[in-house]
DNA sequence: CTTGACCTTATAGTAGGTGTAAGGTTTAAA
DNA sequence: TTTAAACCTTACACCTACTATAAGGTCAAG
């Protein structure tokens, strides 16, 4: 099989399948008589188990453990299990910093006049106080102090 | 004012504030005697604006687009609103896929025995199927890359 | 005079690919 | 038969937003 229709059975694209390839990821396959890469059924599912994985937001490094948890029949699910929970973890904490975001964003949203006049709380809410920088090139003492 | 200086009151390294000469978002300073950058008041504005704009998630172009608009007087507060509430839905689709992402792992911790047993739920669930590859009758390629 | 903490430039590496160039192969139509 | 498309190959550059390292210049203290 080709890498096009591979990567059509896969839903990886020839170019990830090629990449996986190139950092060892995936194994090298076979060739056909003409030099073009040829993919087994194993090939496939090695590489549908790593469009899940990555889909769950393992990193290519967390693949490569699971992938040898996966071909390991000696492994333990509690190997597994421990990984997951890891990772369920580090996407809890990627949600918080975003839900964080978000309500920063929607404060300065809600504060902005959202008109055609320059005053803008936006702006302001980023520059720490409402002045405009670099409007004088020769201004130390334009404006405030703050800071 | 060195480098140094201007990182520790801004609140980014002396590295990001090169990185950001060197891509332009800022202008080149000038320079002390020694050849040194001299930092002023304008530019220590300048980067705590970036500072703030980059911790509410913008990305380095949308910065530039701020930094625009934070230094023209002429600028419309509409302009401003229509940038952030982009931003804005962004982050809330980035918190839907981590959302999606979350209760996929959930599921598979909670199904996973967590034992000392190789059954495992969560590297079923990746492979679409509770087979390992390597055991496939179909194939030759029985044994799966020099482990 | 040396040590250490600064500063400078230039280059490479990170993650996870994507884009592009320059060429070889296969297939089907004109 | 030729030629165009749609594949395939390798090799390299590019993307984001920095960070790390190398190799060297500057400056203050001891």
């Amino acid at each position: 099989m080709n890498i096009s229709h591979t990567a059509q059975k896969t839903g990886l694209s020839s170019k990830t399948i090629r990449y996986y390839e190139s950092i060892k990821l995936i194994p090298a396959p076979g060739r056909q008589a003409n030099g073009y890469r040829d993919y087994q059924q194993n090939d496939v599912k090695r590489l549908n188990f790593l469009r899940q994985a990555r889909h769950f937001g393992f990193s290519i490094n967390e693949c490569r453990l699971l992938l040898d948890l996966y071909q390991n029949p000696a492994r333990k699910s509690a190997q597994v299990h421990e990984l997951v929970e890891q990772k369920l973890l580090d996407v809890d904490r990627r949600i918080d910093e975003l839900q964080t975001m978000r309500n920063l964003l929607g404060e300065l949203v809600a504060a902005c006049p959202n008109d055609q006049q320059s005053d803008c709380a936006i702006i302001d809410s980023m520059a720490g106080s409402p002045e405009v920088i670099g409007q004088d090139p020769d201004s130390q003492r334009v404006s405030l102090g703050e800071a």
